[in-house]
Formats: structure tokens, C-alpha cells, sequence
RNA sequence: GGAGACGUGGCUGAGUGGUCGAAAGCACCUCGCUGCUAAUGAGGCAGGGGAGAAAUCCUCUCGUGGGUUCAAAUCCCACCGUCUCCGCCA
């Protein structure tokens, strides 16, 4: 959420970022509306001024005079219930309308219609290359049985899978490798809840507008597709002292997504599956432009840190503007080179936001000067499985099938080749 | 699942219908005193919205949302949350 004076003073550039964005946004009705609710509350403070006034002397008058008084305070209520009415269904508008205006994107973000517009920034190591046709890792694993897609989906359902042996000793090493160098970097370690209230969807950004996209209970939480909305809402309605900054939390979740969007694609595997765990960081800091574009590099750059040292090619993409979601200012997506695909396939989105998520969720600090402000929120992807393993499996391939572990991961796995005869 | 208690400012905690946005203490800030520290004296110190150059003024907020009343932190209802006991359970 924006604040609405900005909002008020800023109404071209917040249309341009909208546009930019693709995303429809009535900033005209909001102003008309806001002006409505500005009419409205003025009114209706005076009336209630007006009442507390009267109140007081009822308090001091006796007798006839005070039964008169009384009467004369039950017309003035009237009036005021009816101002009471229109305000608050100015403000059920008000609030929705709010809640639709997107933040604005940077100057840096390339236009675009799709992500096929997204620009690459960077690009390390090169394609894999093979003396073999190198396989998907629906059929390696599959070979390997260290996963099963078919019983996955009897059981579960679409999209569905069962990982086993190797396959779980993989994506625990991945874990294990994950905890190690992203909390070396002074990230905290959470393990947060993935069933979640509806505020903290709200507040991250996640609701109203996709409630296809999550999962819910019937009791009324929804499970979330990443730990950055029980992350975000840990300091809900908190005020924070400017010694915490910069927060760094590093939160491990299961994550849950629907995919309603994604029918028709990447059915088979593990690149886009209902349910699968992810490590992701997230920050919180001072309400400075600079420290949000220092933050967001440092979060990126510790995901690339992390791909590089499993040694798969990447590339990393800023996102352009119909890209971005709602509250997103910026954000780069790190891709890893698939071989059965002959293609890079996102695997980490790192996001800044200023403070279109703390506004939301109430989070605040006072700064040196004591005046109470909204920090600034990033959050990155550290790393998610089982989507990793399509690269490593797919990228360490052998022509017998079998897989070599990366290096940085056979301490954890415990060999060095998946999938060797003994 | 059953029974009960509770939810007040950064914290502790008083306040059960009328200048209560709220005593007191702690913490914090300013000034004073003292060689430094400690101790001590005076004052200040919740947030949102609005008017104003400012001083200041108006308004809303005592978990959240409704209700009763001329008037609600205080009474009633619902919800959320916390705690205790019983039951069940990884």
C-alpha cells in the first residue's frame, strides 16, 4: 500500500508505474473517493465535537434543563449516524481501491509484456555440454528410482511425487549446504508456519488479488506458497528499534501452490509442482532508497554465491515491468541451465519493496530522530527444493545415467556418483 | 473437546458509567546539582486522522468488531489471542 498523500501528489507517476506494470489500477475514482472521505470526516468531527460539547453540560445540569438537554442531544444523533453510514461505505470503497494501487516500479526496469522481455544482466559459466543427448530428469531420476512421478500421482494427485533414497539424501543436502552458507552471511535461521492468517497475505501483498493461487482451510488460513508471508508478518503491528536493522531472517517452509494460472504447463517433473520447501531470505531496513538497493544486490548475490558454488550455469534476468507483482519495485530472477530443456529455468526471485509491505502490515521503527517510520522489506529466494535438483541432476548426468554429486555436496550426501553399481 | 481466568501506553500496573487518553513505578529524553560514575531534583514522554506558519485546537483509538446509553477502558454480544485445570495426543 501507498500512502495516499503521496498517492494524491504523485497521481501521473503513479499511473505511468501502473501502466508500466500492465496492471489496472482507477487512481481517478481513488482521488474521488479520498475527497469524499476527507468531506466525510471533517463533518462528522465537527458533529461529534458538537456532541461531546453537549455531553459535558448534561453532565452539569440538573432537572428540567438536564431532560431538555438530553432531548435536543438525540436529534443531533440522528444527523450523525447518517454521516456515520455514508463513511463508512465510502470507506469499504476506499480501502479496496487502496489496495489495488500497485508501487511504482524503477527507473532501471525494462518495459515489457512478458517475461520474454526480461533483460540479462549477468550470465556465469556456460552451457553443459555433453558427448551424449543428455536426458530430462523425469527420465534419470525415474531410472535411478530416487523418484517416483506416476505413484505420486495416484497418490496426490496432479502434479504430484514421492522422492526417494539418493533423491532425499540430495535435497537434504541441499538443505544442509543452504543452512551453512546462507546463515554464514548473518542470516537467522526461522522455520516459520506455512498455514497462515489472512493479515500477513494482505500485508505481504499476496491478497486480495490472489486468492486463486493459495490454498485454504476451512477454518479460514491459507497455506502459504513462501515463508516470506509468515516472515513478513513475524513484526506485524510492531514497532522495531533501529538497533535490530538490518533484520535478516532466513526462513525454511514447506510452501504450497495451486498454479491455478499454469495449467498447460511444465506438467511433468519437479519444476512446478503443488507443494515443495524452500529456503528464503528476508530483510528489513531503514527507510532509505540506497539501503534497499544495497539489500537487494546482497540477497541476489548470496543466491548466486550459492548456484555457484554447485557449479550449475546461470543467468540472472531483471524483471521486466508487467513482471513485477503488485508491490515489487524491482526484482531479478537467477535462472539455472536445464539440459533436457535445452534452456534456463528460474529458480530464485529476489524483490524489493520499500515500504509498500510495512505500511500494509503496520511494521514500524523510530529513527534517530524519533519519528516513527515504515522500514523497508526485501525478500530473495535462497533456495528451493525440489527444483534445484532438475539442474543438478540434469547438469551432472553421465552417459551410464548415473549422476555425479557437486562437489560442495557430497560431504552431506555421503558419495560422490548417484546411482553407481556396488 | 470440557471448565475457568484474563487482554490498559515501550514495559509493570491502577482504573467498573461522566474533563480518563488514562494514577503510580520502570525505561527513555531535556535541564539542574555533584571531580567521573552512581545517587538525586524539576520537567517531558502513546498512536492515527484533520485544521494551523507556529503555539495550539478538534477528533478517533484502552485486543478487534458490533450493541446499550445523552455519555463506555468500565455494561452486553460476537470474534481473535493469552494463561490455568481436566481430557486427548506426535
Amino acid at each position: 500500500m501507498l500512502d495516499i498523500h503521496f498517492i494524491r501528489e504523485n497521481i501521473d507517476i503513479i499511473k505511468a508505474g501502473a501502466a508500466k506494470k500492465h496492471i489496472d489500477a482507477d487512481i481517478d475514482r481513488l482521488i474521488i473517493v479520498d475527497d469524499e472521505r476527507k468531506r466525510l470526516r471533517q463533518e462528522l468531527d465537527q458533529k461529534r465535537s458538537e456532541q461531546n460539547r453537549r455531553s459535558n453540560e448534561i453532565q452539569r445540569a440538573n432537572g428540567k434543563e438536564r431532560e431538555k438537554l438530553i432531548e435536543a442531544m438525540q436529534h443531533l444523533k440522528a444527523g450523525m449516524a447518517e454521516s456515520e453510514e455514508q463513511l463508512k461505505t465510502v470507506m469499504v470503497e476506499w480501502q479496496k481501491l487502496m489496495l489495488t494501487v500497485p508501487n511504482i516500479p524503477d527507473m532501471s526496469v525494462p518495459d515489457g509484456e512478458s517475461d520474454a522481455n526480461n533483460l540479462e544482466v549477468k550470465k556465469w559459466g556456460t552451457p553443459t555440454e555433453f558427448s551424449f543427448t543428455p536426458k530430462g530428469h523425469v527420465e534419470l531420476m525415474t531410472a535411478l528410482d530416487i523418484a517416483d512421478f506416476e505413484r505420486g500421482a495416484k497418490v496426490a494427485g496432479f502434479r504430484g511425487y514421492f522422492l526417494k533414497g539418493d533423491g532425499v539424501l540430495l535435497a537434504n543436502a541441499v538443505w544442509q549446504l543452504a543452512l551453512k552458507h546462507f546463515s554464514a552471511k548473518g542470516l537467522m535461521p526461522m522455520s516459520v508456519p506455512s498455514l497462515v492468517r489472512r493479515e500477513s497475505f494482505l500485508g505481504t501483498g499476496y491478497l486480495p488479488q490472489g486468492e486463486e493461487d493459495l490454498y485454504k482451510t476451512q477454518d479460514g488460513e491459507y497455506l502459504a506458497g513462501t515463508g516470506e508471508v509468515a516472515t513478513m508478518g513475524y513484526y506485524m503491528d510492531e514497532t522495531l528499534n533501529i538497533s535490530a536493522f538490518p533484520v535478516r531472517f532466513l526462513a525454511f517452509s514447506p510452501c504450497f501452490r495451486r498454479e491455478a494460472g499454469a495449467h498447460g504447463k511444465d506438467v511433468r517433473g519437479l519444476i512446478r509442482v503443488h507443494e515443495f520447501f524452500k529456503w528464503e531470505q528476508v530483510i528489513l531496513c531503514k527507510a532509505e532508497h540506497d539501503e534497499s538497493v544495497h539489500f537487494h544486490d546482497w540477497i541476489n548475490r548470496n543466491t548466486e554465491e550459492f548456484i555457484e558454488l554447485l557449479h550449475i550455469p546461470y543467468h540472472t534476468v531483471v524483471n521486466c515491468g508487467s513482471d513485477l507483482g503488485l508491490g515489487q519495485v524491482k526484482k531479478y530472477d537467477i535462472e539455472l541451465w536445464v539440459p533436457g530443456e535445452n534452456t534456463y529455468r528460474e529458480i530464485s526471485s529476489a524483490s524489493y519493496f520499500h515500504d509498500f509491505q510495512t505500511r500494509r502490515l503496520n511494521i514500524r521503527y523510530r529513527d534517530a530522530e524519533g519519528n516513527l517510520k515504515f522500514p523497508h522489506s526485501l525478500n530473495s529466494t535462497a533456495i528451493p527444493t525440489p527444483r534445484i535438483l532438475v539442474s543438478i541432476i540434469e547438469n551432472y548426468q553421465q552417459s551410464d545415467g548415473t549422476i555425479k554429486v557437486p562437489e560442495a555436496l557430497v560431504p552431506y550426501v555421503g558419495k560422490t556418483i548417484i546411482g553407481a553399481a556396488r
